[in-house]
DNA sequence: CATATAATTAGGAACCGTTCCTGATTAAAT
DNA sequence: ATTTAATCAGGAACGGTTCCTAATTATATG
């Protein structure tokens, strides 16, 4: 995760306006970096800073980051989609019970060179997830008689 | 991929009725499996088969599969989910390009104790992805001056 | 084969996170 | 201070998916 001043020095490199409300979402991220938020928990977040921050800004500030590289936004279908800072290639051990998302440095990827002399695919981002429960969830569901969570 | 007398005695030993629908959506599944189809394309292959099928029945019976292990259910935010039959272990290279998905055999699997005893966290299904760009879709968007399609 | 019953089907409404659209506002450069 | 291009807020629109209901149908049983 970059810091603050190197987000805003990216930003004005790009042309890109700081605006106080840019300022909150930033913030927001590095903060919460470890909960791998949601577009709404990073409104919600938000506002707590600095009152005008609409939701459609929050949308446009993560395109915005994410289109840019600076953040990395996992897109989820049943489940809102949550964005990290985090751009090391890693797993994510994705909780069902409570949608914790943990971080896994683990040395899983592919050799790119291989995979296009196979397939003729080249590889750009990737996407490592495992889905499961985490260690709270296990225990909550102990005890319920719920064998196979 | 199972055969089709296999998923019809499945669905029978789940007390699961064998209509004329379900037998077209399952044939639909095994012909276009390579594709990784999308509840929309099974729709349209199974009413060529079959015209009284409802896009509602699709749903439900992709469901159903799903639920009970048979198939596979790809979710995406951006593309609309797919279904695929392969449940080996195995990477989905997905095109940006044009949406094909392409299975390839590689051991990226973690060691779900190993996971467990550094985080707690109890591994139940995985979801290896890269995305990038197919052999077709790179030789396309060449020439086009697009130099990092 | 007739009947009872539980399950499935079709069609449409509802859902909800996300994207798109607009006029109003604001930051940055000169 | 002025100009201009970009951003902001609010709400409408979107689209794949899920939910809901009455009508239909498969299956088991006698």
């Amino acid at each position: 995760m970059m810091n603050r001043e190197s987000i805003v020095k990216a930003f004005r490199e790009k042309g890109l306006k700081i605006t106080p409300q840019r300022i909150a979402i930033i913030e927001v991220l590095m903060e919460k970096n470890d909960d791998h938020p949601g577009a709404g928990a990073i409104y919600r977040e938000a506002r707590k800073k600095r009152r005008s921050v609409s939701l459609s800004t929050v949308y446009a500030t993560l395109g915005e980051l994410s289109r840019r590289g600076i953040i990395k936004k996992l897109q989820f279908d049943q489940m809102e989609n949550r964005y990290e800072g985090n751009l090391e290639e890693h797993v994510n051990l994705i909780c069902k019970g409570c949608g914790k998302i943990i971080d896994y440095e683990a040395p899983v990827s592919l050799d790119p060179a291989k995979v296009a002399r196979k397939t003729g695919f080249q590889m750009l981002d990737s996407r490592l997830e495992y889905y499961g429960y985490c260690r709270e969830c296990v225990n909550r569901l102990k005890g319920k008689g719920d064998r196979t969570p």
